[in-house]
DNA sequence: CCCGACACCTAACAGGTGTTAGGTAGGTGA
DNA sequence: TCACCTACCTAACACCTGTTAGGTGTCGGG
């Protein structure tokens, strides 16, 4: 009975409960802070199972780098695609921006782990992760260029550095961002505004 | 001979040497994955003769933390004020994404080591470094509001987010840049241009 | 020539690290 | 009923952690 209940209960957690618990820890603690035997705690489990699962530490920082990235990559071609087409390039470039935010701050142990730990993981780790990371930065340069073909986005405009500064100023929402004071789309299109607009008066003041 | 050479050596290294190879690997590695005995063989000494300079771990932390941001306000102040009273508002704007960009990118193993590992320090180290930090933040939001108010920068911006925006963009740079493609100043001027014009096509076209 | 002071050293402490070998309880299919 | 598989467990391994106590050599001042 009592262990019944909790066979089953680890039959919903197992493999994911620890690559869940370890994305939030690493996404908190960073990297070399978090223990096996946290992640395993936090799992419900002890630290010599969780070699059942997995064949070292790199490797379920592996599996959490790569889902991380896929679950923005995958939120943000959702939303693009269910576009029309013919929509204005104003729709397209929200749709990215909420798409990338609200997968980032709403629903992100994974990607924010992958945001905040990516820089300090062993470059073995590192390199694994690089062509999930290479296919979401192309999908964006592919959608920015076409914006930029369609008479959208200025000619002068070096797409891939601003992709760069897009991406890095999206990703450091989530050192501040607060869900109570107002939601991760709001944001997403009041950065879009300023993005597509800039600051400047129209009255082009230089004084 | 030698050894008056040692002591000479180290008079220059010292504590300074130790808050060196500190912030460096801080930066490089994470807080967590850094340990006192790497550090002390960066600087060139043994482990327990950190003790001799800082009372813990996180004495040696929250110093370069304070450093960093301190490096960077420095950096902007003095670029703002050696502009004229009356210097065009694009102008003063460049000052600050310079000065920025460069104490962060060029000469900036504290402060990068502060943007990669504020996130995962213990709270005490943390909160320790918030004066400083709030500091810089209201400097920026002071000269931001002044542009405002010269009617140089748009009624509709919200600047407290814009200034989150700017710096959030701004440091993310150094998990991208490389010096031997460009300058740091180059960087910062292509931003300011961004960010103040926008990146749609002045013909407004939607479609 | 001796006295501190300075800046380091060694050796050890209790506890934490990733990882492994071998054991065990409960469910499944024959 | 039996064997097998899954998903965990315990105990230990060698090593690394922040930190401390006490020792050592070199220096400038009296």
């Amino acid at each position: 009975m009592a262990l019944s209940k909790t066979v089953a209960e680890n039959a919903e957690v197992g493999r994911t409960g620890i690559l869940d618990a370890a994305a939030l820890l690493f996404g908190r603690q960073g990297y070399g802070a978090v223990s096996l035997r946290m992640i395993a705690e936090a799992a419900g489990i002890k630290a010599g199972s969780i070699y059942y699962h997995f064949a070292s530490k790199d490797d379920i920082i592996t599996e959490i780098l790569d889902a991380g990235i896929q679950a923005v990559h995958d939120e943000v071609r959702d939303r693009v695609a269910a576009l029309s087409a013919d929509a204005p390039a104003r729709d397209v470039f929200r749709a990215v921006l909420r798409g990338h935010l609200c997968a980032l701050l709403e629903h992100g142990a994974y990607t924010s782990a992958n945001v905040r730990i990516f820089g300090q993981v062993p470059p073995v780790v590192r390199d694994a992760n690089l062509p999930v990371r290479r296919a979401y930065e192309a999908f964006l340069d592919n959608l920015l260029s076409e914006l930029k073909v369609r008479d959208a986005i200025r000619s002068d405009v070096n797409l891939p550095r601003f992709r760069l500064l897009l991406i890095g100023a999206l990703n450091a929402t989530l050192e501040w961002f607060d869900p109570q004071k107002g939601s991760a789309e709001d944001l997403a299109d009041d950065y879009a505004d300023t993005f597509l607009n800039g600051i400047l008066s129209q009255s082009g003041d230089n004084t």
